[in-house]
DNA sequence: AAGCGCCTAAACATTG
DNA sequence: TCAATGTTTAGGCGCT
């Protein structure tokens, strides 16, 4: 299955499934001026402010460090004064490089942040929940740092004081002296040890800080045995590693590290990799590795599929994984280009997921206004059974079948317009691609016809959406072999035409070919004329309309069921495209909308649904309007007759899984020159 | 329950 | 010979 997709991915180029294809388009066009400003998009804007508020962060800490540096030395000097000694000199500080405060230590540090000047971070919104965190915890960490410190320059002073006391006290009393000066370290290692303790615990609550049962003996210890400064020097490196690994290994999120000695580069891009997961946060942290690392994993590397390179936009093919690989860290290295595309591409799953939210929103809402049966326990949300599902429990068992390897269909989880007069089919996504057994639920064929103009979305839809269109097969080869210019189309056009109009053909090839050759052969309706270039099948449009108008009469209860989806056609259809529109995903809709081909289908579809509307219900009390009996179209016999070949819809639920051989590259266009869009 | 229509699968034949 | 194209049969399911 995972073959197919990506053979879907380079056979219908033009029909790209995935609304993500046109935004990833947009980051490509973006992508060329890598650091210029031409293309300034919401990314950027993003990654902007956050930059800006980086600036601003650092900016309050320098001003905070100057402060406090200022304040020290104001101390030193009270400390001075007070100790009422004028003999400690700057050059006395000097001279005592074991007492020095680690020059790693202080590099790392001095950036405490106010509480005022915290708040204003805050105010401006610009950083992020999780960079705040962390710049807090930063923030915390330093401060405890820096109480370190100072305390420990304190000590410093003051047992050089006290050295300086001894020498000028001579003898007396030297006992005393050192009894009291004992006593004063004493307290002092006392406070230093509870700041560190103070400090570890924090850390420790952060999450910064994973103690381990014989971890905790190092500060202590070290500090019982008197503070040695290579000793706090290290203590403090083993707690910042730790806090970097920690920060690093969290879902490589990563806030704004204020303290690493190299500002983060690309602040947001760790952030993005937390949507694509682990691959991206490799291949960006370290090129080194990444081949090791995916030599494992690289036939589920989802940037790697069927010797294609899966980045967006760049679908460069590949004989093996060595060469994808090599291609990777080359073309997609961490550059400008990357980051701008890995942010586009967070947008892109961002807005996916918000709509994907919001449509499970409404649908809830749409099933708890109409009713819907609550007595299915799927867990999935069934979409449009607008239809009272009057056979619903007839069909909800299939619905446990086993999951058949139907890939999710990335882009409709609405159900598709159509009107699904089906009233029956409950079609929920499961349904959709579980087609389980008996997934033909094909209801009353012939009932379920289009309806509405709105047909043409419909047409969209299933051009984009792997979702079985509710049709017979024989009523799609007609409707392929009617539109085109000649009526008549090769049984390689009609199969190029499946595969262009709808997502659903596009795979399990050898299945639904196999049904087409079928459905050729079987129906009267379908006739194979010899032509120059070999046989071609046109239809025989009185046998086709032999058999529809029979079961409509039939069952006052279906026709209910198609005024229902007649009015609720257009209503459907708005919604689908009021979702997209709302959530600005491109899909397929407006472009095409003039497309002949997708016009003349709907037509022409419509014309067949009508007409057997006709049959049925003569009186026609539904609202199709102007709805010309058949005729509209291409030589369409008026008379509703027989009932050979009416052909209902395809079932929308089927068995979606088989073996997926889709023969992509059949050139969809030998048929009927109108491709539109596709 | 029976009949019908449709779908899927598959065997087989024909053709290029 | 092979693949594409046609034909036919069989079985299953949903619906009436």
């Amino acid at each position: 299955m995972m073959q197919e997709s990506g053979t879907e991915a380079t056979s219908n180029g033009p029909a790209s499934q995935n609304g993500a294809v046109s935004v990833e388009d947009g980051a490509r066009d973006a992508r060329p001026k890598s650091a210029t400003s031409v293309d300034v998009t919401a990314a950027d804007l993003i990654h902007l402010q956050q930059q800006q508020a980086l600036q601003v962060a650092r900016q309050i800490l320098l001003q905070q460090q100057q402060q406090q540096q200022h304040q020290q030395h104001q101390q030193q000097q009270q400390l001075q004064l007070q100790q009422g000694t004028n003999l400690k000199s700057p050059k006395d500080n000097d001279n005592l490089p074991s007492l020095q405060v680690p020059v790693s230590v202080a590099m790392m540090t001095p950036q405490v942040i106010t509480p005022q000047q915290m708040q204003q971070i805050l105010q401006q919104q610009v950083l992020s929940p999780q960079q705040l965190q962390v710049l807090l915890q930063q923030q915390q960490a330093l401060m405890l740092q820096q109480q370190l410190q100072e305390f420990y320059k304190k000590q410093q002073e003051q047992l050089h004081l006290q050295l300086l006391q001894q020498q000028h006290a001579g003898k007396q009393s030297k006992e005393q002296q050192q009894q009291a000066q004992q006593l004063a370290f004493q307290q002092q290692l006392m406070q230093v040890q509870q700041l560190q303790q103070q400090h570890l615990l924090n850390l420790q609550r952060q999450g910064l800080l994973t103690i381990q049962p014989g971890q905790t003996a190092l500060p202590l210890h070290s500090l019982t045995q008197g503070i040695n400064p290579a000793e706090l020097q290290q203590l403090w490196k083993e707690v910042t590693n730790l806090k970097e690994e920690n920060s690093s290994n969290s879902n490589g999120r990563r806030g704004l590290d204020l303290s690493s000695p190299q500002p983060p580069k690309k602040p947001l891009l760790n952030q993005h990799a937390s949507t694509n997961g682990q691959y991206m946060s490799h291949s960006l942290k370290r090129e080194g590795s990444t081949l090791d690392d995916y030599q494992h994993s690289h036939h589920s590397h989802p940037l790697y599929g069927h010797g294609v390179c899966k980045w967006p936009g760049c679908e460069a093919v590949f004989e093996d994984f060595q060469s994808f690989l090599k291609h990777l860290n080359n073309e997609h290295a961490l550059d400008d280009r990357s980051t701008a595309q890995c942010r586009v591409q967070m947008q892109v799953v961002q807005q996916l997921e918000l709509q994907l939210a919001k449509d499970k929103e409404r649908l809830q809402a749409m099933m708890t206004h109409l009713h819907v049966k609550s007595t299915e326990p799927k867990s999935t949300p069934q979409p449009l059974n607008l239809v009272s599902s009057i056979t619903l429990s007839k069909t909800a068992p299939p619905e446990a079948s086993p999951p058949l390897s139907l890939p999710q269909t990335p882009t409709t989880p609405t159900a598709p317009l159509t009107p699904l007069s089906q009233a029956h089919s409950v079609i929920t996504p499961n349904s959709l691609h579980h087609s389980v057994g008996p997934m033909r639920r094909r209801y009353s064929d012939k009932y379920n016809m289009p309806i509405s103009p709105d047909i043409v979305q419909n047409k969209e839809f299933y051009m984009n959406a792997e979702v079985r269109p509710p049709f017979t097969y024989a009523s799609l080869i007609r409707q392929g072999i009617l539109e085109s210019p000649e009526k008549q189309l090769t049984l390689n056009e009609i199969y190029n035409w499946f595969t262009r109009m709808f997502a659903y053909f596009r795979r399990n090839a050898a299945t639904w070919k196999n049904a087409v050759r079928h459905n050729l052969s079987l129906h009267k309706c379908f006739v194979r004329v010899e032509n120059v270039k070999g046989a071609v099948w046109t239809v025989d449009e009185l046998e086709f309309q032999k058999r529809r108008p029979q079961k409509i009469t039939g069952s006052p209860a279906l026709v209910k069921n198609i005024q229902t989806s007649l009015g609720y056609g257009p209503a459907l259809s708005a919604a689908f495209q009021a979702s997209m529109a709302e959530n600005n995903i491109p899909l397929y809709t407006t472009a095409s909308i003039g497309s002949p081909t997708l016009n003349s289908l709907a037509n022409a579809i419509r014309e067949e649904m009508i007409g057997a509307m006709d049959h049925g219900n003569s009186n026609g009390s539904d609202s199709s309007p102007g709805r010309s009996p058949l005729p509209a179209m291409h030589h369409i016999k008026e008379e509703p007759l027989d009932p050979e070949d009416h052909e209902g819809p395809l079932s929308l639920v089927t068995t979606a899984n088989h073996s997926p051989d889709f023969d992509h590259h059949r050139d969809y266009d030998d048929d009927q020159g109108h491709d539109d869009m596709l």
